[in-house]
DNA sequence: CCTATTGCGGATAAAATATATCCGTGATAG
DNA sequence: CTATCACGGATATATTTTATCCGCAATAGG
């Protein structure tokens, strides 16, 4: 029951290109060294989130990455499910049909078992919880609860590579 | 976000144990034997659980496992939690003070991030969730939604170990 | 007391995932 | 034509999960 650090640097890239004036993007690189993380493992994440729908993508030089869609289109699941992948985090062996007191056939066994729904609900009122976060909310928080000298900073880094 | 399947295990061997008659123990073998699992291994959730209060053990011959409380209260979470542990699933990396933007020090990196506070809410609501699952509950469902031939077969199993 | 059964705890091994890197390819702006 | 950049596959390393083993302590029954 962890989540994997590449969801934590996949949602910090998506924040900063959802907060990026129009037009502007950010390569790989740039993502890699703005978050201090290592570019060519960050890469494959940025790829699955392009795959995903997520990102744009632009070849060549001048190229980079853009977020696909309007901020307040993109929630935290949508990044999170993007990058772990959507499979249940139960995941259900089947237990009951091992054993000694399992039966051959029983149309019992067609429907989940008690354990495993109750595991899957407790998942779906996670993912709706996270489907309701959406970029633009981050965003609109950051302004008010991140220090302002660090907005300017970061600010700053980005128009210089974009000069 | 992948749950072990030991908690599996584990839930299945604390519904088991909470439908017993009073005073019935099961040894980690059969609780092995009972549900196909290989039983060093689960020996060890049996361990867990037993020291964090959930399960009682008798040591020597005609010993093994009892539910150590009432069957409606202990939650699928107490289970969960006693076998994963309870570090939160979002584990944060401080992201916002590497890279070349950060700042040395600042009063907001005392709060916790946007997008770690968003993670943790969600977590929040799948533990709450889980919380108000009772074994009490799942014995309730299995009356009605279990195939009745296999509840017959699994009390004679019992039964026939126990006369 | 003696013995057989059972859980406990630590050490260890094997398998599966997560994390990280590398390189050849194709796209494209200048 | 060239330098930049994303893509995709292959590969290496680290960490976690899964699984096993063994000596010890507890205890019921003879
Ligand atoms: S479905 Fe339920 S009973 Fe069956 S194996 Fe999964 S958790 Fe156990
Ligand atoms: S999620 Fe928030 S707290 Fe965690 S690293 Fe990112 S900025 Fe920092």
């Amino acid at each position: 029951m962890k989540i994997s650090s590449t969801v934590e640097w996949a949602i910090h890239c998506c924040s900063l290109l959802a907060g990026l004036p129009k037009e502007t993007s950010l390569t790989g690189k740039e993502l890699a060294e703005f978050h201090g993380v290592p570019h060519p493992y960050l890469a494959k994440a940025l790829q699955t989130l392009s795959h995903d729908g997520i990102l744009n993508t632009v070849s060549g030089p001048k190229g980079g990455y853009q977020l696909a869609k309007k901020p307040n289109k993109v929630s935290l699941l949508d990044i999170v499910l993007s990058i772990e992948g959507n499979d249940p985090c139960f995941e259900c062996d089947e237990i009951r049909r091992k054993g000694p007191t399992a039966l051959e056939k029983s149309p019992s066994y067609k429907r989940p078992c008690l354990i495993a729904s109750a595991m899957w609900n407790a998942e779906k009122v996670w993912r709706d919880e996270l489907a309701k976060v959406k970029l633009s909310d981050l965003l609109e928080q950051v302004k008010s609860k991140v220090d302002p000298r660090q907005l300017k900073k970061a600010q700053k880094w980005i128009e210089q590579r974009k000069a």
